[in-house]
DNA sequence: ATGAAAGCGCTAACAG
DNA sequence: CTGTTAGCGCTTTCAT
């Protein structure tokens, strides 16, 4: 049970004030005689006052609070994403609200967000529903999509360039001279698979290239185990590099690759994720990937956010961070020196 | 900025009923009509309206909010530990203010909680100064800290068994026919490196042996790197096998000793991690390692923070969790069937 | 610069 | 069962 707490009523007869002196003493810029905040303060912290934020937010109208809705997966990228966000947040005077929201929930998580009077929402899971969407427009509270896009909603979206991420994926396979190039998705409803996707096939086209096969991750573990054996079981010749929808996948393709088939990573095949993920970095793996810097996506994405909560705009904002391709050891690298050192033989 | 929201007073107004009738209307178990309550949630859902959170928190003194704090680390543990956390208190009804902590910023973060008015805190961070901890007694705010205890603080607790980690680890390290056998800390100052060595070394002592050889990794990669080093470079024998007191720091001791030193793991050298977080279910590592459920863990921490919340109970409560051993493959295991076997020779 | 007074939106007695 | 009334702790005019 919480016991009553001291409210500026207290600390008002405590230094012989009125009750609004001591609410100015709390308020920044407010006029109040150097003296008199002297003692204010003074007895606050003789009484252990704290104002109370909830009956502040009611009278003010700003709560200062963001609500963060995250998936509920183990996943790496999102649980840095999270960490990242919610500490740039509070940096700037905001606390958070985390929601942790299964692929079901959503309905619940909005309404209950909505209730305490946030003053804006990041959404890093799926998406929201076009009437959630308007609920939150209707209401004024900004929203701002983490990592996804929904071209019909009223949302502004902060994304990485994931065409341009399979793009440098595509060219550095061809340079590399690799000639059966297989794609394993993630998963094929959110924009980021999509969008690595066709970057990637489109830089294929230009060098006159399709991809030679393809499988379904659904951007886990097992799916990316399954979509291994898949591609690498059909008859005919094998690809001799996949490009991975992420890294959290890819590694368990290299784990496949090399325990479940015996095939060598890079010799036989090559493999290049995206995300630039922990996993990626590890020793035992020196996975060539995609680099997307979390911790700008995140400063974009509060950006944005506070922008649309300090101006009255409304029209939703759309920013695309920049990535780049992190070569390490597990992708057959092109030979630039020599053209008689090509792999043509 | 935040439209004028819809408030009790204009459902009221739209059903021809008073504004408490509204309330009662959107309290679990209040005396209304059914006609009535029906006619006011359907003006309610024609008007959009949401109870707000805020005000319910002011007048009724519960805000259903806990404050989650969580460290600033990019370690895989807390990251799930903190989705878990947070998904169990959301199905219990309550909300989760996120803060993300830097070793010196707890004094802060603490006062912003404690304006917020949570029901109760669960801190995965460091911990409190004693200060703190007396602050949050005398308010009344009940706090668990999360894989961590002080026992000088009116604090609940809940942690893994570390020390019977420790003597499991030491136990199968010994019969598995080991001689030399080092040990590589986390942070000293933790509680869970402490009882991890301390439940090792004493499991070492009852077979008359020590640990041959100590360095500590802070439970970063970086110092697990550099410990390892140090200890492989000594003069003398090698140890045969390190108990590294988390996978984290596990998995790159693996990474310095096959790759830099060229040592076999488990063949030359056997590892033994703690945790049994992600990392060590990679097959490229297959880290034998010490299994704590961080869904016990934290179902036992809701448990204990509900409890003192609904009570007026006071009294700390410390929840320890068992541990198991979960043998793979980066250990040389114990051979059982015939003493022939044994690695005596 | 300061105090008095008016609410923010809601719940909780208290009548009826 | 329902309406009336009194605040929760605070910010914000409006006087002074």
């Amino acid at each position: 049970m919480v016991k009553k707490a001291v409210t500026s009523g207290d600390v008002a007869r405590h230094a012989n004030v009125s009750q609004s002196a001591v609410s100015r003493a709390f308020t920044a810029g407010a006029s109040v005689a150097p003296a008199t905040r002297e003692r204010i303060l003074e007895a606050a912290d003789v009484l252990g006052y704290r104002p109370n934020a909830l009956a502040r937010a009611m009278i003010s109208g700003r709560s200062r609070l963001i609500a963060l809705v995250s998936p509920n997966f183990d996943n790496y990228f999102y649980a840095s994403a999270t960490r990242i966000l919610s500490r740039q947040l509070q940096e700037r005077g905001y606390s958070n609200l985390l929601f942790v929201a299964e692929p079901g929930d959503t309905d619940e998580i909005v309404q209950r967000i909505m209730q305490y009077r946030v003053e804006g929402i990041v959404m890093e899971a799926a998406t929201l529903s076009s009437n959630q969407a308007d609920e939150c427009a209707n209401t004024g509270v900004p929203v701002v999509l983490f990592n996804r896009y929904n071209a019909t909603l009223q949302a502004s979206s902060v994304v990485s360039d994931n065409r341009e991420g399979g793009r440098l994926v595509a060219d550095f396979l061809v340079k590399g001279g690799h000639k059966r190039i297989a794609f394993i998705a993630g998963d094929e409803k959110t924009s980021t698979s999509r969008d690595r996707e066709s970057g990637f096939t489109s830089e294929l086209k230009k060098h006159n290239m399709t991809i030679a096969a393809r499988a379904v991750g659904h951007y886990t573990s097992l799916g990316a185990a399954e979509a291994t054996r898949q591609l690498f079981s059909a008859e005919g010749a094998l690809p001799d590099a996949v490009f991975v929808a992420s890294d959290h996948m890819a590694v368990t393709v290299m784990d496949v690759l090399r325990d479940e088939l015996g095939l060598s990573v890079p010799e036989q095949v090559s493999v290049v994720g995206h995300d630039d993920s922990e996993p990626a970095a590890l020793a035992a793996y020196n996975l060539t990937t995609v680099t997307q810097s979390i911790e700008e996506l995140a400063a974009a994405t509060v950006d944005v956010l506070l922008e649309r909560i300090d101006s009255d705009s409304v029209t939703p904002k759309s920013v695309v961070v920049p990535v780049s391709l992190n070569v390490r050891g597990s992708a057959r690298v092109p030979v630039r020196v020599s053209p008689l050192c090509g792999l043509s033989g």
